[in-house]
DNA sequence: CTTGGAATGTCAACAACACTGACATATTAT
DNA sequence: ATAATATGTCAGTGTTGTTGACATTCCAAG
């Protein structure tokens, strides 16, 4: 295909969309998860945690004090699912787990200084390869980037990433 | 943060990336990814497969008569857990298994009519789906999110995912 | 104050999908 | 002949998800 008329096919304002166009968009998302996870997963592997715990730790971070059922519904698993993945993480000395004051059914979750170290490993592995893809591609594709996936995102996980990231752009 | 300020910040060459952008970036490919899958997933779960079956049968139709070994190495997986969902697709029509002509330790692999037929529905589902975050993402954002993703494979990926969408850009 | 329901935790069983290690069988290359 | 390659298979293990069932704790409504 003729470079010309490819690039010509986004200059304009309407998107003739072709299968091949989105299936490499597809494939891109594959290929570039596995980029995306494969850093933290070496870390996580020394200390045989799994991605679970990684998710964990990430959201607890990002929302200290959260309760068990609100993270429940970020990372979309079941709470026995969850339950098995925290309690290695409380045992482990990594997370802490307080009754509320309020309700004191929930139990808000935190890091403890060792769980925000692990978090930080985990996160810079992360954040160095974005960065590095982001200063690869340049401002303006970094922008395009975080617009698409957020078009691709479920409504409902669109909700948790709004409130996480305050909605703002780029 | 100001949205003047923020925007400002990828409009001039030089990229200041906070860990703030960072951040969003990552928890915008992890809840992005969670769309990415959702309606296949739902398809796969009717016929009782799983992803790592669609994962076969979309590399099959890209790349009918692949070898083992190749498909192994796109996927990324080892021959045994590859295997285990090839035997099943064999097994189940959907995938031939051919001795090769030049090289008889070889089998080629290829999808049947059934085979296709699944491919296409789970292949229309989540094209619908990349389609509708094109379309409202725009055309620019389209070019950023594939360079993004592109930057973020690892090397060796990033060749099967070249050799699979023959280079040419979005 | 009792009762219903919500939030949480836990146990058991199970399935998908990845891994390692070991071994077998053709087939090709040296 | 022998070594290496491509593939398949068996057995065991681990992570992460699922359902279903049940206990506990606590808030709130009657």
């Amino acid at each position: 295909m003729a470079q010309g008329q490819n690039r010509s096919e986004h200059t304009h304002g309407l998107l003739f969309l072709t299968d091949e166009q989105l299936r490499k968009g597809i494939e891109a998302m594959f290929f570039a998860y596995r980029g995306f996870t494969a850093d933290p997963d070496r870390i996580l592997a020394e200390k045989s945690y799994g991605r679970a715990h990684h998710r964990a730790l990430h959201f607890i971070h990002r929302s200290p004090g959260t309760t068990v059922n609100n993270l429940l519904s970020t990372l979309g698993v079941t709470k026995q699912s969850l339950n098995r993945v925290l309690r290695t993480l409380i045992e482990d000395g990594l997370v802490l787990n307080k009754v509320g004051t309020n309700d004191r059914r929930q139990r808000h979750l935190s890091l403890t200084d060792a769980g925000r170290e692990l978090e930080q490993a985990l996160s810079n592995a992360q954040r160095d390869r974005m960065r590095s893809a982001y200063r690869q591609a340049g401002a303006e594709a970094v922008y395009g980037f975080c617009t698409v996936l957020e078009a691709m995102m479920d409504p409902e996980l669109k909700q948790h990433y709004d409130q996480l990231t305050g909605g703002d752009p780029v």
